[in-house]
DNA sequence: GTCTATAGCCCGATAGAC
DNA sequence: GTCTATCGGGCTATAGAC
């Protein structure tokens, strides 16, 4: 039957992006080969080929950072949205998002993709944030939750790489309250 | 004369060093071919070879991350320390820490490497905080340093770019000051 | 449709000419 | 000592056998 050959190449097709998604994260895209992530999802390097085209082709189909949702609000609010934003991604492993930071400093495409990602973020926070320095603040802001992030599932900072993400985010409130600049913190450390 | 050899060569290892710190950091390891660094140092690969003898141990040559200070006291002058070890690397273009911090993701030794330098921090940190999850707090102090130092040098996040270090250090310090514990911000945050 | 063989390229490293 | 030619190997991508 047909739908016999169709749902077979799905489910190889499913393989091949869970073994690509897999690599990539684990190995960057330079590391990663065709033949690796073949062997991973039990093919043959020709049949990634046929169905994804190209190597490029195939790590942009599996690394991608899904946007957040729109923030707004008062300073504090902003800081606890962006908050929430990051244990969501401390919650479970990103691999898809992984994949991506895994490349973000050695190739174009990932770099590009998460110099996106971080500039919309940081320019939906700047225009919440009323003080001429609300870009280098809100790229602070994104900067640190990319410190944090990499730091937990790329170099598995100790302590860090384990440590549940309400804990995780009771300690970094304050740094996003202060860099939103709702006063909380900068007062109290005079 | 020899003493002429001997100088023409210093002169062309050091041209081989400057280009490959430069091309490493830009690059990174994997994107960086031996072949590159000789035409940017205007020789040729078999002296490149000659001289440092594998890709690996030129690599090593030149990236560095040089250790900071021994770093003690009470939590607020540890937080203030590691603000001024950030704004001192903030103060001019650190090549060869780039260098290393470039392919940290995707080269082993560079992995290694950094995850040294930031556990070696750590724990001195971690040492000076009366806390019990001091090893969480300090590996998040070294984080929120990491992510400053890359979205600043690597991704160029726009402002932080080109913000001068004195403005970015005093927008990070209720951060270090907040997970050093001395509860600067944490308590004005309730 | 699935898989094998190989073309074509660039790499790190080496051998040997000058 | 300096440089050139080349080896051996891995890669992506393609062509064609089954």
């Amino acid at each position: 039957m047909t739908t016999q050959r169709a749902e077979q190449r799905r489910l190889t097709e499913h393989r091949i992006l869970t073994a690509a998604r897999k690599l990539f994260s684990a190995n960057g895209y330079d590391r990663t080969t065709i033949r690796a992530v073949a062997t991973e999802a039990e093919t043959d390097p020709g049949l990634v080929m046929r169905y994804f085209g190209s190597k490029e082709n195939l790590f942009s189909r599996v690394a991608r950072i899904d946007a957040d949702e729109p923030i707004a609000g008062t300073p504090d609010e902003v800081a606890d949205a962006v908050l929430v934003s990051l244990t969501d991604k401390l919650g479970d492993e990103p691999v898809a998002a992984l994949a991506m930071l895994r490349s973000m400093l050695t190739h174009p495409d990932a770099s590009r993709g998460v110099h996106n990602f971080m500039t919309e973020q940081q320019q939906q926070i700047a225009a919440t944030l009323p003080r001429p320095d609300a870009t280098l603040r809100a790229g602070l802001m994104m900067s640190v939750l990319l410190g944090t992030v990499v730091g937990r599932y790329l170099i598995k900072v100790d302590g860090l790489d384990d440590a549940i993400p309400e804990e995780i985010g009771d300690l970094l409130r304050p740094c996003f309250r202060a860099l939103a600049g709702g006063d909380a913190g900068s007062a109290a450390a005079e």
